[in-house]
Order: C-alpha cells, then structure tokens, then sequence
RNA sequence: GCCCUGGUGGCGGAAUUGGCAGACGCACCAGACUUAAAAUCUGGGGUUCCGAUAGGAGCGUGUGGGUUCGAGUCCCACCCGGGGUACCA
C-alpha cells in the first residue's frame, strides 16, 4: 500500500539518521569552510513544544542542510536553556526536585524535537542545569569578578579604528597612594568597588509573589513580567554586572552586524545614550542657614584654579543636561526624592512638608508613579542655588518626576524650553523665562499646544526644539547647536562644568534568591562573632563547580532572604586555610546566565580544562547565522553580547562580537475563532453543548470570554473543528445551530487562551514533513502569522503529489512509477527544472522559504502532467526539495536507486542557457495601460519589439487615428505607445 | 506621546525592486471517476458596467495628493492594526 506513508518514512530515516550520526559536525580542517548556525535554545518547560517553536527550528534545519550539501562544514547544535522558576514553583507543589522535573521536560522536547527531523549535532547538546556546564558558568562570573573597566585604555579594535576602554584584570588596577598607605584592607574595599561584578545595596525590584528580586526589564508597569505579579521597591544587598562600562561599545559596535536595522536601533535605544554637560551649582551651607550667597565668589576663584572635580562636594548640586545652553533660562532645580542632599537642603520651615513627600513617594511602586505620571507633584525644600552663568538665586525643590537613577539625580529646570518643567513651573507658579527663540517655521507640537497656558494675561507654550539664544547675556542670538559647544567650554574654562554622557541602560542587577539557578561561586569573610565584614573570597577555579546544596523543601522563605539561606551549616560554613571564617554566598544567578555563553560551549561541550578550547573557538566563532524570537532583541542579545566583550577582554575568545548575523522569527498567532462572549454564549448554549463542545469560562487580561473547545487530551492545547460541527454557507462558516460566524480571528497563542496548537497532534495526523512545510509555507520567517490547520492540509497534499509523481501508488511495494524513465528530457522539462533550481536556491539564500515552496509546487504541477519524466529531472528536484522535507526525499532519492543519504549529495546548479525561451510574450501598453499581448521571438531589441507590435492587428486598430507621441520599449519586459 | 512594524481577493500570501497586480496554497463552485462516500483528477473565478454568446469598456494594492510614458513599489500628508517604550533632564 504505498500511498504516502509519512509515519513509516518518518520514522525509517529518523532511525538511518541516528545510527549513522549522518548530522556529526565534522573536526576543524583547513579544506573545508565553516558554517555555524544557532537557534535560540528553550526553555524546556512542562508543556512540550508548541508550533512556534519550530519555526525558526525548521528555517535553521533548511540553511544548514542547503549548506552541507554545498560541501560546508556545518555546525548546528541544540541544547537547553533549563534553570528557572516553572520547575522551582512545582517542586514546592509536589516535592519533586526541580532537578527530576527538567531532566523530564528535557526528555520531552528532545523526543520532539527528533521527531521533526532537525538535522541537529546531538552529540554537542548540552543543558544549563548540568553540573560541568554552570561550572564554567560560575567561572565566567569568577572573570567578571576579576575585571574593571579601565576607561582609559586605548587599543586597537578589529576594524582597525582605535577604542578607548577595556577590561582588565583587578591585580592590574592602580590603587591611589592614600588607599595603600591605609592598609591591605582598604585596598582589597577599593578594588571590590571597581569590579565588573560588585555587591550594591541601591533599590531593587523585589517581588514578594515569585519570592525573588528582579531586574528592571523583567518589570513591566510595576508588575513582573512573568505572572505579572506587584513589584516593591525595597532596599538590598545584591549582585550587579556593570554593563554600564560597554554601554559605548555595545551601542558602537554594533555597527558592523548583519542584523535587522530595527532591531540594531531597538538596542540603542535601550542603551539610549546621550550627551550634554554636568554643571555644578553653588549651594553653599544652604539648608543651614537659608542663604547661599556667602563664598560664591570665593568658589568660583578656586574652581577656576583647580578645575572641575571628580566628586562634586557638599557646597555644589551638581545636575546633568543635555541642554546647557538654556543654563540662563534654569529658574529653580530638582533633586529625586532619594538624593541624599534632601535632609541637608530641607529647611526647618519646611522639614515637615519634605519629610513627609519623601515618605509617599517611597511607598509609590514603580505603577503608581507611571499612574499617576499626568500629574506633577513636588514641595520646596527652603534653598536655594546659585546659576553659575547668571548668579542668580534659584529655589530648591523635591519631586518624583526627577529619578535618582539617571544622571546625578538632580537637574536644572528650564521651564520654558521643557516640557516636564514647564508643567511643574505652571503648577507651582514658578517663573518662565524664555531663552531660545523658535524658527520662524516653529509650530508647537501636539504636546507643546497642549500645555499652552495664560500667565499673566501672556499665552505661554512650551518650546523644545533648536533655535536661537535669546536673553542670554552675551551670547544672545547664538543658534543653539553652537552655543552648546561655546557654553561647555566656557564651564570647562572655568571649572564649573564639563561635557558629559548618560546613558538609559543601568547596570544589570544579576542576583535572584531562588534555588533552581547557579550558586555564586563567593565566599564573605566572617568575624570572630560570626558577622560578614563585606570582605569576599573567590572559589578557586579548580574547585568549581559550586554545586546546589541538598534541600528538603522548597518553600519560599517569603521575605527577601535566599532560598540557600535554608542549607545546612556544611555547605553554608566554611574556615579557610587561614583560619578565617567564611559564609557562602546565598543568591544565585539569573536564568540569563547560563544564555548568555551557550553558543561558545556547543563548539565544545566536553572539555573538561575550559570553558572552550581556543582552536575551537577560533574556528568556529561568529555565529554565521543566529535565528530567534523578536522577545530577546534586547535583553539575552546585549546581556551575551556584554559578556563576550568581556571575554574577549581578558583574552579568552577571539572576536568582539559573538553573532555576526541575526533573524528574527515573527509569531505564529493562534485561532480565536471559538472565544465567544459570555453574552453569545448564553444565547446558544443548548446548541454548542448538543455538537459536543466543552465550554470553558475565561478570563485574559481582564476580557471575559468563553472558549468553545472540542474535548482534547492536553488542556492548553487547541482542537479543530470537525466537519459536522459546522456549517458552511456563502463562504461563511457558521457553528452548527448556532448564529455563530466563526471569522479569521486571531490572538498570541497562550495557554490562558487555550489556543496553543501541540505540534505532537499535527505530526500524527499529517507527519514532521508536512509540519516543516508548513510552518515554512505560511508567510516569510520575519512576519507575525496566522496558523490553519486546513494550510497543513495543504502542503501534506503537495507531498501526496509529490510522491505519485515517482512512486507507482497502486503497486504492492514502493516502486517508481512507470511514467519514470531513463528517457533524455525535453528542453521544456530542462528549462523548467532549471528554472526551478535557480529560483529554490536564491529564495534559500534570502531565507524566503514560502516561495521556495511555492516554486517547487509548480515543478510539481508542471512534472506530474508529463508522460515521460526522466529520472535525470526527477533527481535534481528531490536534492531541492531535501532541506525542507528531508524524511520523504531521503526516500524518493532511495527508490530513484541511490544507495546513500541524500544529506551530503552536492547541491545541484542551474545552467542560465538552458532558460532561454524561444518565443516570450509581449505586453503592449497604450499611456500605461495593457491593451494587448503577443507572442513574439526571445532576445527582440527595441526597434524590433516596436516593429513586432505595430505588425499586430490588435495593435493597429487601437493605434488608428491616434498620434504617436513616443514609443518606450523596455527588451524582456513591454512596449509602451504614448498616444494622443 | 515617542520609536519600530505592517495595511494587496473570502483567507495565508506572490510580484525579478518603477514595467502584465493577485504566483503558490487554502476555502468556495462546477465536472470526471464511484452504487455512494472518501481519496484523486479536470475546470472556474478581483470587481462594476455593456453583451444572448464570443467579447468589450471602466475601476481596482488603507485614504487623499504628487513625480513618471508607466506607481503595490518613489515623494508629501493623513487613517487604521500589531509590537516596544514611557517623566531618561
């Protein structure tokens, strides 16, 4: 019975696959080019695969096997990304370690994956949980904890332009004489203050639902990004990577990837660097006495002398601005409510009012302050500063609109030039002074109109924009741009100022207190009374890894103290050969970690000397091509991105950059078709429950509804429709007894949606060819798509074609059909096969898989007509259409009498001579417009085409008591008669 | 608000980058095979108007304008959907 038989196929090539390790990436050599494709490794979670997985899966499975068959070197691993919550959250469920739940849904999504026929090196997998992995995990980290950033080291980058700043071993740091005069102590506090990995105690996001701390992009509005649980801002010791340090070299080295442009500026955007000036302002002992004028003068005359310094001072509120050249127009400045001048600067008179703004605004979670971001609030502090450009007296206020973790927490308002200030000046009846004036040109913006307000009898906007100075003493009538320049060095001159840059990006809070995530490899020196002293002690390197300690119960602790912090004593306690005193460090690391390194350890996953063996390195790194969610074009690519900076730093991998080119995969929606509202439900009850649907009520971000399923063994998962439960009728598709128009709607697939498709159920009704297809046939791998069941019906039909083109499907055995011959092929059968060839490989090399598709298709609509189909067309075909279907090829390529895999077959080539056409047909245009076409000889120049069209008939008569104006002839492609 | 995307038949999508709009597939309709169904095969179709038919004329790629012999593609303005971000001085 060989009909087409993608169980048995399937199964049959999968198992050749294996036992050959057809897949094994081959060991360096000079003869061979490398190509080393990455998919962006899952995490493996308790619900298996869903059909989003294996999209990118299955576009990185057709470029590597299109690769291997042009004779490269393929490297294409898959491994797991499997620490984190999911597994840690159901062992305090059930008891079962997380350790027995990964190894499971490991096990699930290996099985899966396999049985879709990716072409992966298993040999190379590797799992983030495993012990010998976050070993060198921790080591890394140990890197980090040994580097600064010496800012002012200059080196020559691969672009052979020069950079200044790089990271450097702490042995390395210059320790100013004063510290090293006070001890080995100080020494060692002073090089833990400038190491890549430090202990801050700023405000962290901790979120007492998931019973850990988070870092700021996993927070979104103040809730967590995963459950969105509230979020609190509470104050704690924890571990922080200074990404800050590469913010210029993230952004700047980006320039030169093969990534999508959008994606390039998504991340500059998140560094969102920019540039302007610090400007100190004169506060004296305000606060104190409520006068700042005394000793200005006396401070300007030392600050001339001795320049601008490093630390700012008490007697100086020194700001960040991107425009100093409203310095004139600053009428009052605003510290954050956390900046620690507040208490000094706070008057009795108004000690109360502040005290007690700085108490609500603490309390405020990061939602409440967006919430209530439309309006300002703030209060006078009862000080005030001196401007350093005019001398005037400046008032003092707190507000919350001022955030303590940008710049240097306090700023200069400019009311008449920002918006932000404008509205607070407003508000609180604070003079405008207007120091810019706008182009003649200027028309305010929406948001500039609609602050507009009367003062005074005076309609005041806003202005944001560039213009030119005015009311600025000498430098009135300066455009802004100059005056910028001219202001900075004027500060620089006197030492009131100088040029500066900020960035968006903070640095990465990289402590969790959770179980189910590497242990730092960290001891904290301990004093005779058994309290840390804030010393640390690094784990040697031969004594990693770390390893978790042993835990009955996973309960949260519920306040923000590790989950480690429940190990016993013996892990927990230590005395070093010294005799000091030691306690482990209790915080793991983020589930980030283990990502941000994999794509080096896959060149060389059981090297048990180091995290990667440098000749490996060297000859497998860049990525040649990394395919991905768009969810990761921030975090997971600048965090790995940072970390192999700093790697190549400390002269451990070889390249700047680890993925030379980047894709992003769009989303596959799922079908919303049988939500209904509770309303519409309630009209049909009876009837959706007499075809046999389960209703389930429910509840996605805050929208009832109630999902009409078909009874299905997984819960999530979605289950089509059978033909009896609807009816069909003028193109609508209407629930059988119903009033229910089931239209083409679609939403994220979600298991709180219960519209996630299993790719298991699609597999066993159609086979892992069919899915691939599909997934690929749906639209282009960047775009957000749809997924049909009745699509994969589609492709598995094509195949069906495919197979009875070469297969005989009425024999007893799989044998080729008769109309397969040895037989030379016509110049048709060449020409479209060849056509065929040139278009599938071009469509491969642009990732553009649906018309790939598309194209073999029309071989196939095409081949199956013919009589005769010679073995010599037949054979081309199937090589092309391997990458995508692989398990149905290896089988047509087996029965077309080859005895190997197809897997390593060269990669077939198209001869332009053989697509030239005799006769091509002639569009003919009158003003644009297509009024007739002919058939004319291949290879016409101009005159001829022109020649050919006015010998037409139908040409004639429309030319017929017209004149010709112009003739435009384009070979190949018309003839435009511009007539009158 | 700002930034990034996208908008083409009933649906998913093609269109060599300014040159025949709707490839390929789904759904739909009709036919063949069949006692029948499934499967398979063949054919059909953007839309309006004229025509009995053959055929012909007009309009069509979110909207309005522009450039051009010619615009889905380029330019200007606007509308709508999706994603990201949000007091970053």
């Amino acid at each position: 019975m060989p009909r087409y038989d993608a169980k048995r196929i399937e199964a049959r090539w999968q198992e050749f696959w294996d036992e050959h390790a057809t897949f094994k990436a081959a060991e360096p050599s000079d003869d061979t080019d490398k190509f080393y494709v990455l998919d962006m490794f899952p995490y493996p979670s308790g619900s298996g695969l869903h059909v989003g997985h294996p999209e990118g899966y299955t576009a990185t499975d057709i470029v590597c096997r299109h690769a291997r068959m042009n004779g490269k070197n393929v490297l294409h691993p898959m491994g797991w990304d499997s620490f984190g919550l999911p597994a840690e959250e159901h062992a305090v469920k059930t008891g079962t370690h997380p350790r027995e739940t990964t190894k499971q849904n490991i096990e699930t999504f290996r099985r899966q994956l396999k049985m879709l026929g990716f072409s992966y090196d298993w040999s190379r997998e590797l799992a983030t949980t495993d012990p010998e992995y976050y070993r060198w995990t921790q080591w890394i980290f140990l890197q980090l904890f040994d580097t600064w950033y010496d800012s002012a080291h200059e080196w020559t980058g691969p672009d052979g332009k020069l950079r200044t700043g790089k990271g450097r071993p702490v042995s390395e740091l210059p320790i100013p004489a004063d510290i090293t005069d006070a001890g080995e102590e100080a020494v060692r506090r002073y090089q833990d203050k400038h190491r890549l990995a430090y202990i801050s105690d700023a405000p962290v996001n901790w979120c007492p639902a998931l019973g850990t701390v988070l870092a700021n992009e996993e927070v979104i509005d103040g809730k967590s990004e995963r459950g969105s649980h509230p979020v609190e801002r509470v104050a704690l010791k924890q571990w922080m990577l200074r990404i800050t340090a590469y913010a210029d070299r993230l952004a700047y080295e980006l320039n030169d990837l093969d990534w999508p442009e959008s994606i390039k500026l998504l991340q500059r955007n998140w560094i969102g660097r920019s540039t302007g000036a610090e400007v100190d302002f004169f506060i004296g002992d305000a606060g104190a006495t409520g006068s700042v004028s005394a000793g200005v003068e006396d401070w300007k005359t030392t600050r001339s002398k001795g320049g601008w310094p490093a630390e700012p001072g008490d007697d100086v509120l020194r700001v960040y601005t991107t425009r100093p050249d409203t310095l004139y127009g600053a009428t009052y400045m605003v510290i954050a409510p956390e900046h620690p001048f507040v208490d000094r600067l706070t008057t009795e008179e108004h000690k109360a009012q502040v005290v007690e703004y700085r108490r609500t605004a603490s309390l405020k979670s990061d939602l409440d302050r967006t919430e209530l971001a439309k309006e300002k609030s703030g209060v006078f502090t009862g000080s005030y500063a001196i401007n350093p450009v005019n001398g005037e007296q400046i008032p003092i206020w707190v507000a919350d609109y001022v955030l303590i973790s940008y710049g240097t927490g306090a700023i200069m308002a400019v009311p008449a030039h920002d918006l932000r200030d404008f509205e607070f000046a407003v508000k609180f009846e604070i003079p405008i002074v207007q120091v810019v004036e706008p182009p003649a040109s200027w028309e305010p913006t929406k948001d500039e109109a609609a602050l507009t307000t009367e003062i005074n009898g005076t309609k005041m906007t806003p202005f944001s924009a560039k213009g030119t100075a005015i009311n600025s003493g000498e430098y009135s009538g300066t455009p802004t741009d100059d005056f910028k320049s001219k202001i900075t060095d004027l500060l620089n001159e006197t030492g009131l100022g100088q040029a500066a840059v900020n960035y968006k990006l903070r640095d990465w809070l990289f402590s969790r207190q959770r179980y189910w995530g590497e242990p730092f490899p960290i001891w904290h020196e301990l004093d005779d009374a058994g309290n840390p002293t804030g010393l640390m002690r690094a784990e040697t390197a031969a004594s990693l890894p770390v390893l978790h300690p042993h835990m009955e119960d996973f309960k949260p602790t519920g306040t923000p103290q590790p989950m480690l912090s429940k190990a016993t004593d013996d892990w927990l306690y230590k005395t070093d050969t010294d005799g000091t005193k030691l306690k482990r460090e209790t915080n793991s690391m983020p589930q980030w970690a283990g990502s941000c390194w994999y794509f080096l350890r896959f060149c060389d996953n059981k090297n048990s000397e180091a995290f990667i063996d440098p000749a490996l390195e060297k000859y497998w790194m860049p990525v040649d091509l990394y395919i991905g969610g768009a969810e990761h074009a921030v975090l997971h690519l600048l965090y790995s991105r940072f970390w192999h900076k700093v790697l190549f730093d400390r002269g451990h991998v070889s390249m700047v950059e680890p993925f030379q080119k980047l894709v992003n995969q769009g989303m596959i929606l799922g079908d919303t078709d049988y939500n209904v509202p509770p309303e519409v439900f309630a009209a049909n009850r009876d009837a959706i429950e007499a075809i046999g649907l389960e209703p389930l009520h429910l509840k996605v971000d805050d929208k009832e509804f109630v999902a009409l399923r078909n009874p299905s063994p997984s819960a999530d998962a979605y289950c089509p429709l059978t033909e009896d439960q609807v009816v069909k009728e003028k193109g609508k598709t209407i629930l059988k007894g119903t009033t229910i128009e089931l239209r083409g709607r679609t939403d994220k697939m979600s298991k709180s949606r219960r519209n996630v498709v299993n790719p298991d159920d699609v597999v066993r009704d159609y086979g892992a060819d069919s899915l691939r297809l599909y997934e690929m046939f749906m639209g282009p791998l960047e775009q957000v798509k749809p997924w049909s069941m009745q699509g994969v019906e589609g492709v598995y039909r094509f195949l069906g074609r495919v197979w009875r083109m070469i297969i005989d499907d009425r024999a007893e055995d799989v044998i080729l059909n008769e109309r397969v011959t040895d037989a030379e092929p016509t110049d048709e059968q060449l020409r479209i096969l060849h056509k065929t060839i040139k278009a599938v490989t071009a469509d491969i090399d642009k990732l553009s898989c649906n018309t790939a598709i598309s194209r073999m298709m029309e071989f196939t609509n095409f081949m199956s007509h013919e009589d005769s189909r010679p073995k010599s067309v037949l054979q081309p075909f199937v090589l092309l259409l391997s990458p995508f279907a692989p398990h149905i090829a290896e089988e047509l390529w087996n029965v077309l009498g080859s005895e190997k895999s197809l897997a390593y077959e060269p990669w077939p080539t198209h001869d332009e001579t053989l697509l030239v056409e005799d006769t091509v047909e002639l569009p003919i245009q009158f003003n644009g417009k297509l009024k007739a076409k002919l058939q004319v000889p291949n290879g016409l120049n101009k005159a001829g085409m022109q020649a050919a069209a006015e010998a037409d008939d139908a040409v004639k008569k429309q030319l017929a008591g017209k004149t010709v104006v112009k003739v435009i002839a384009v070979p190949g492609r018309m003839v435009n008669f511009v007539v009158r």
